[in-house]
DNA sequence: CAGCATCCTCACCGATACTG
DNA sequence: CAGTATCGGTGAGGATGCTG
């Protein structure tokens, strides 16, 4: 059931498409919320997990952008009562619903990575 | 003939990948290159007309994200000698090709939005 | 018309140290 | 293990005024 939203369809670009794909763009845009999906689209991780699979990330940004993706309801976060606590983070639905998305950016990027290449 | 470039194939997630959504993802971020693109996907426009429509831009501003763009390959600039001189933007073709991204980010960002609002 | 030059502010992010 | 607290730098972006 495809609904008529897109903007070749529309012929113009109306301001309220711009919003919807600026509500995307501000869950993924940030020097981390990439990498930090990237880690957990196969598999749920704990914190520290995430940290040593991304490298070079703080905990203080990991945990600041952990939260922030909980609260754009991307992210679901698991506490565990063992000793010491267990944390475990995992994509919702809607979360990994984004791999659609980052397969176009991941397709337009390449092309565009040769169609500018070819230019010089 | 589609390559076997997808999260969903690929069953992991390459540093790569990343990288390249990040490409694409660096030339839609920031304040301004949404509405700008958006204005041009339908029309070439001058420098005050794009100021026009988007409504609140410096020209500072404008000036700045139109040099990026161009700089990215993003868009084509025509000066045309009158006086006083016009100048003309446009988008490439890799700049046009960018709505399909565009559109599934729209279709992501309106499911998201149904799919949160429902958990409430 | 199509910008450039300056000054300024604030959010983003890093480093480091500490805690339940 | 899974974070919090504090300090500090940097760059994106705004305001305003000027120019070929």
């Amino acid at each position: 059931m495809k609904n008529i939203v897109s903007f070749k369809e529309a012929k113009a670009c109306p301001i309220q498409f711009v919003l919807a794909v600026n509500d995307t763009l501000n869950v993924i845009s940030g020097k981390w919320k990439l990498p930090i999906i990237g880690s957990l689209l196969f598999e749920k991780k704990r914190f520290s997990d995430i940290q040593r699979t991304i490298g070079k990330i703080t905990p203080r940004m990991l945990s600041k952008e952990l939260k922030d993706l909980e609260m754009n309801g991307m992210v679901k976060r698991t506490v565990y009562d063992t000793t010491p606590i267990t944390v475990e983070y995992e994509l919702t639905e809607s979360g990994k619903l984004l791999s659609d998305v980052l397969d176009k950016m991941l397709e337009w990027g390449l092309q565009h990575r040769i169609a500018t290449l070819s230019k010089n």
